[in-house]
DNA sequence: GAATTTACTTCAAAACTTGAAGTAAATTTC
DNA sequence: GAAATTTACTTCAAGTTTTGAAGTAAATTC
């Protein structure tokens, strides 16, 4: 696997096609640099928003797979992605949903599943009692490292080089920044 | 299941990304050119994924805030997004589910939403019968007219420099290519 | 022309997400 | 120093979304 991310999105499929497309057949490379400043960027946010949706339900699906090959079936991936969250640290849960943003009904949930199956311990701080801190059990610990494993020989199958590496941290950060931006407009309007 | 290897994975969890205390604290982007030989990328996919999914539950949220102020509310932010999907195409049933990698019964019950609220149009297809185009009715044109509108205010937050669309152009290039990597992964195995 | 395949739909059961309400500990206020 | 408020969660009861296993009817293949 090559890839240099030839600029002009030479070989993907219907990759940078917008809107506009006449649908089925989009393999003529639309150029750039031509329609620079109509409504229609090259790639608009919505397609990033579709592109984001598609990559994470395959990444759930895999992660389902995996979760299957290794006889878990207790959790789903969305718990396994909590754990995988929470990592080496030991937190509260306030910190947790902070780190996944997520909603903290939603948290306890996946938690208590989490606890259920003996993945994560709880222990009640001892300075506050209201909370709880978290972190993965052997057996959580455990099924994590099996799903980093497995993630490596996907990883394998696509990292190569310096320039990959480049645009993943691209990819990462410039959707760090739409996280942000679209968390914050969420919540001061505009 | 229980190896009991102890690794120390010391520094998995959470990369690059922020401990984010206080979302506002970013800090630059952390350089790679020290940790480079190790299995453990700086950014690693799982935590794409996890930005991934993040992002995309806040950009639910912001179509689910625009559809309500635009006096929408027979249909949410997921049939929205088949709405976009669609865009200017008309396509058959099949063809949306290659294009959005969308479950079949998914799909299905997305358009009849759709088609209730009269924001498609269902044309059965002359030569093969069993098959159904879609397209978007004036009603469904409105509505993602209106959301395009209100997504270019949001695309002013982001500076929107060469740079910038460079970076939106890359991340869309790397999540296309891990969709399709994590794709092939999903249905042959590996 | 029977069997199979394609192109969807339907259904019911999960899984996930939300928002409102609850609990108990900590903190502030008076 | 007790009442009021706030914090840090958890629970509950709706929703909404996703899945998988049928089903149906038209097209193809044999």
């Amino acid at each position: 696997m090559n890839h240099r991310i030839l600029y002009p999105f030479a070989d993907f499929g219907d990759a940078v096609v917008v809107q506009p497309g006449r649908e089925a057949v989009r393999n003529a490379p639309r150029h750039p640099e031509s329609d620079r400043d109509g409504d229609d960027a090259l790639v608009t946010y919505f397609e990033l928003a579709r592109v984001m949706e598609r990559a994470s339900r395959r990444f759930s699906g895999l992660l389902r797979t995996e979760l299957t090959k290794l006889g878990v079936d207790d959790i789903g991936s969305a718990q396994a992605m909590v754990l995988l969250a929470i990592g080496d640290a030991e937190l509260s849960v306030g910190e947790l949903l902070d780190r996944g943003h997520y909603v903290g009904s939603n948290v306890s949930y996946y938690l208590k599943q989490l606890a259920d199956g003996d993945y994560i311990d709880r222990i009640a701080s001892q300075r506050d009692k209201r909370s709880a801190r978290i972190r993965l059990s052997e057996k959580g610990k455990q099924l994590c490292k099996s799903l980093r494993e497995a993630a490596k020989s996907y990883e394998r199958a696509l990292s190569h080089g310096e320039q990959d590496r480049r645009n993943l941290e691209t990819a990462f950060q410039t959707l760090h920044r739409l996280e942000m931006v679209w968390g914050s407009a969420a919540r001061y309007g505009i």
